[in-house]
DNA sequence: GTATCCACTATTGTATACACGAATTACCTC
DNA sequence: GAGGTAATTCGTGTATACAATAGTGGATAC
């Protein structure tokens, strides 16, 4: 009983979607439904659903006739997503903060802050990377507000793939370390306000950071398509 | 050239999304994709692509070989959707707030105003809601944030089916008006902080009567547990 | 009367076949 | 050689055919 065969279509939605997030496929690249299907050993069908959970995703194109085009990624939306994410984040580690955490939970996060020293100090900045994403998804997995997780897990996916690659944080990271603490101490003494500051500040400080290295690396301003079916039913499109 | 014809899994999609918003659909309903076939006059195939979407909505659950389950909301989502629309939309009239609106921009909102307020005068309830999103929508459209814009929109779309119907509206409807009023004063006056704050408040007040009516309603506060809202649980318990 | 097992049915998952339109190529005209 | 037009190809959109499995109901044993 319980967990029988699971459709082909997730199994092959996470992987093509993990090869776009970690660059594997590129922006631009044309997708087919035929050469995948032969490549995962499955009919088109699958594929076909595939695909179409990706283009809600915002991640690819389908064009008729045409085939799946991955997106190019701007500036811009990385701006708008981090701006997002920022509100929400913010507002989970305000949350949290009201409710109060308890001692595990304390020192699970001094845990974290230790452990992202440690990264600074030997210049590991991949382990300073996932360090970092785990200790922000700590609020907002506390939050418990699961719309709010999947919300911001969907926007995390959105930029993951451009967060690793060549950038100035090392002359950012002892900023960020001390801010880091500062957040902890806010939640730990219930002081809400200041923590939901801190951590606006601290996501702005980012987004400049982070947009200055798109930008380096000479990513577009605006770029990217549309395409979301979403807005069908808004009354208010203009 | 251009726009020739739209897949049908589109306009489906966008029928069945429609009768579920609007009620028409119940919650638990079965559906079955041959039935939904015959109706439409078309193939499984362009059916199960257009379920498969709406599963990514979250609105239905595709179960094997028994069919696809329209799901429950519970007050919780409610409160969980609200919650972070409340968020996003004191983010957005604060952006906007910032940047400064236009005389035409002006004009129209004070237009929604003087609109609203004929609604709450001649009674008009439904006439008001249908406004009052109109002026929410508002602040999103103009906060130059695509990716804002589409996440509001679909969370906006999971609580419609929720919102008109018999409601504790008329004893709140004054004091609305008048935040809305204070709400356009302070954008009109660039003063983010004050619009910001005034946004965070109304919508506040918004979420406790919108779950006290569904409540009083009978839906569960988590699906299959009592209906009784759980303070405790309510982050922003004062 | 009740429990157990088995066959049947309903419904989705997957594969294949067909339809259609866009892009590309080949060909013809001048 | 250039320009336009017909034929071909390529790839998705849609329909249909086949496979697998969860649920149902009925027959059988006791």
């Amino acid at each position: 009983m319980g967990s029988t065969k699971r459709p082909y279509r997730e199994t092959i939605y996470k992987e093509i979607l993990t090869d776009i997030l970690e660059g594997k496929i590129n922006e631009g690249e044309k997708l087919l439904e035929l050469e995948l299907a032969t490549q995962f050993n499955v009919s088109r069908t699958p594929i076909r659903e595939a695909l179409l959970q990706l283009e809600k995703d915002g991640y690819i194109l389908l064009k008729k006739n045409i085939g799946a085009i991955v997106k190019k990624t701007s500036a811009k939306q990385i701006q708008e997503v981090i701006e997002i994410i920022g509100q929400l984040e913010s507002f989970a580690v305000e949350v949290v903060a009201r409710r109060g955490i308890s001692k595990e939970d304390i020192t699970y996060l001094l845990d974290f802050q230790l452990r992202m020293e440690g990264n600074a100090k030997s210049k590991d900045y991949n382990g300073y990377v996932n360090n970092n994403i785990l200790f922000h998804s700590f609020f907002v997995n506390k939050s418990d507000n699961k719309t709010l997780i999947d919300i911001v897990s969907g926007l995390r996916n959105k930029i993951y793939r451009l967060i690793s690659e060549g950038s100035t944080l090392p002359l950012h990271i002892d900023k960020y370390i001390e801010t880091h603490k500062r957040i902890i101490d806010a939640v730990i003494e219930n002081n809400y306000k200041s923590a939901r500051m801190e951590m606006e500040i601290h996501l702005k400080d980012f987004k400049t950071f982070f947009l200055d290295t798109m930008l380096k690396r000479g990513i577009k301003y605006l770029d990217g398509e549309p395409a979301y079916l979403n807005r069908a039913l808004d009354p208010f499109v203009d």
